[in-house]
DNA sequence: ATGGCCGTTTGAAACGGA
C-alpha cells in the first residue's frame, strides 16, 4: 500500500505541532504541502532534520510570507520542478507549484490563486494559472497526481449551502470551467469517484464554529490519471486533524493505492513476455 | 446580530485567506 497526502497546512511554522504527530501517526509516503509561508532555508531549518529522521525527502518551493508548496517523500523524489512553465505571475511569479517523480508517478503539489473577487485581476490571474496547469499536465504522458489546495469547489454538492456562495469565487462557472478542463486531460477526481454522493468537506472557515456545524468546502483535491486512479483502495478526508487546538484551517485529503508489482510506487507495467513464467510451472507448497 | 478567526508583517492595524 502507498499512501499519498495533500495538506493547506496554513503556516508549516504554526502547524509543527500538528504536523509532525500527524505523519508519525499516519505515516503518508507522499505528502504534498499547500500555503507553508516559509522561505526554503527557513523550512529546511525548522523541519530538515525532523523529516529526515523519518525518512522523508523534501522538494520546496516557498517564499517568504505568503504562499509556498512542498512535497515530502519517502518513495523516491526525482525530477523536481519548481513552479508550472508559462504560468503567469500576480505580477510576479507566486510559489503556487512543485512537482516531482515519486517512484514513477509524477506528483503535483499545487496551490492555485484564490482569486478574491470574480472578474477582478486576481480572478484573471487564477484562470489564467490554471490554463497553464493544464498545458503542464497535458504535456507529460506520465502518470501523474495532482494534488493540493484548488480553491474551487467542483460542484455545488461541494459547498454546504450553494446560497451562502453566490457572487463569490470557488463557486463561479469559469473557475468550475476551468477545473473541468484540466480534468479533460485524463484527470479523475479521486475522492469524489469514490464518495459519489457523500457531503465530503476539506475546509471550513475558522470562524463561527463552522468546522464543528460542518459548514464547508471541498477545494482540496486529489486528481489523479487512470492507471493510478484504478489502484485507489481508500480516499478519505481526515477530520482528526481539523479538531483540536491550533489546527489549519483545512483538513488532509489521503488517498491509499495498492502497491505496483515492481515495488514501484508508479504504474503496472506487465513483465515481458519473454520472461513471463509458464504457466502451470509454479506448484504451490504442499500442506 | 451579515460578524465571528487566524497568520503575516509588524510594533497598531492592514492585508490575505475562502
Amino acid at each position: 500500500m502507498v499512501r499519498i497526502a495533500t495538506w493547506n497546512v496554513n503556516s508549516v511554522k504554526q502547524r509543527v505541532p500538528r504536523l509532525l504527530p500527524w505523519l508519525d501517526e499516519r505515516k503518508p509516503d507522499v505528502v504534498c504541502l499547500q500555503e507553508t509561508k516559509l522561505g526554503n532555508d527557513a523550512f529546511e531549518g525548522l523541519l530538515g532534520k525532523d523529516l529526515r529522521s523519518r525518512g522523508y525527502e523534501v522538494a520546496l518551493h516557498g517564499e517568504a510570507q505568503w504562499n509556498g508548496v512542498a512535497i515530502l517523500s519517502r518513495a523516491g523524489l526525482e525530477e523536481v520542478c519548481q513552479g508550472v512553465p508559462g504560468a503567469p505571475g500576480f505580477p510576479n511569479p507566486e510559489a503556487r507549484a512543485v512537482s516531482a517523480t515519486c517512484g514513477g508517478i509524477r506528483i503535483y503539489s499545487v496551490y492555485v490563486p484564490n482569486g478574491r473577487v470574480p472578474d477582478s485581476d486576481h480572478y484573471q490571474y487564477k484562470l489564467a494559472w490554471l490554463t497553464a496547469l493544464r498545458a503542464a499536465v497535458a504535456a507529460s504522458g506520465a502518470a501523474t497526481v495532482v494534488c493540493g489546495d484548488f480553491n474551487i469547489a467542483p460542484t455545488d454538492e461541494d459547498v454546504f449551502d450553494p446560497l451562502a456562495y453566490v457572487g463569490q469565487t470557488h463557486v463561479t462557472p469559469a473557475e468550475r470551467a476551468a477545473l473541468t478542463e484540466l480534468k479533460g486531460v485524463g484527470l479523475h477526481d479521486v475522492v469524489r469517484e469514490h464518495w459519489p454522493t457523500q457531503r465530503v468537506f476539506t475546509y471550513w472557515d475558522y470562524r463561527a464554529g463552522m468546522f464543528h456545524k460542518d459548514l464547508g468546502m471541498r477545494i482540496d483535491l486529489v486528481l489523479a490519471t487512470e492507471g493510478v486512479n484504478s489502484r485507489v483502495q481508500a480516499a478519505w478526508v481526515d477530520r482528526q486533524a481539523r479538531k483540536g487546538t491550533l489546527p489549519s484551517d483545512h483538513a488532509p485529503v489521503i488517498v491509499d493505492l495498492d502497491e505496483a508489482p515492481d515495488g514501484n510506487i508508479g504504474p503496472v507495467v506487465p513483465p515481458p513476455s519473454a520472461t513471463a513464467p509458464k504457466r502451470g510451472a509454479f506448484k504451490l507448497p504442499q500442506a
